[in-house]
DNA sequence: CATGGGATTGACT
DNA sequence: GTCAATCCCATGC
């Protein structure tokens, strides 16, 4: 995917990630849900300006921007929108489709369900770390593969981002409505009909 | 230089 | 349902 795929509002860069596949290295998951963040709003670390952790949102879009979590997890965006705009789609799960044995093993579970769905745990599965931040998505031995051609566009379920005590009313979480990989499930009645990439 | 918060997870009551 | 683990980094003295 080029970069300029990723030049974009980041709500759309958000909904077209869906179905596409991360890989690192034999490690490979598509994607199946998603949340947007952007500098106007204070759940995005862009919020308060240019800083040394935030240097990554602000750069160049189709980069990674890879911070720790909570001491101790490593959650994985791709950056989005123009140089100069903080802005980032994170990948909160996937749904494993090759290397399961890699993931297993990094993972120490099993169930396939279990081994990307939530932000830290296919980071884990999939061996990112830190020092991926900043790197290209595009080009890189980490990157974001396209849809497989001729796969349909995933029905998307739209709602309020999760974990967050700021903004969190905005509804800028993007799953894929027929996954059973997501980090939770679905409150319920509100599903929106999903739209063609 | 010291402090506090956080886009989470897994274990436990 | 509750709660601790753990560390980067922004902020404030």
């Amino acid at each position: 995917m080029t970069e300029a795929f990723y030049a974009r509002a980041v709500h759309e860069v958000a909904r077209d990630l869906v179905g596409c596949v991360v890989r690192n290295g034999r490690a490979a998951g598509r994607i199946v849900e998603v949340e947007s963040y952007h500098q106007t709003e204070p759940a995005c670390h862009a919020f308060v300006g240019l800083t040394t952790r935030t240097s990554t949102l602000f750069g160049p879009p189709g980069r990674a921007y890879v911070y720790r979590s909570y001491g101790i997890h490593a959650l994985l965006n791709a950056v989005a929108e123009a140089e100069g705009v903080g802005a980032a789609v994170l990948i909160r799960a996937l749904e494993p489709v090759e290397g399961l044995d890699e993931m297993r093993a990094r993972r120490g579970l099993e169930r396939a369900e279990d081994l990307c769905s939530g932000p830290g745990k296919l980071t884990q599965a999939l061996g990112i770390g830190l020092e991926l931040n900043a790197s290209s998505l595009v080009d890189g031995a980490m990157r974001i593969e396209p849809r497989p051609t001729g796969t349909a566009p995933p029905r998307l379920a739209v709602g309020p981002r999760i974990g967050i005590t700021k903004a969190a009313d905005l509804p800028w979480r993007f799953c894929d409505a027929d996954s059973r990989c997501v980090s939770r499930p679905w409150p319920g009645p509100m599903r929106a009909r999903g739209r063609a990439a």
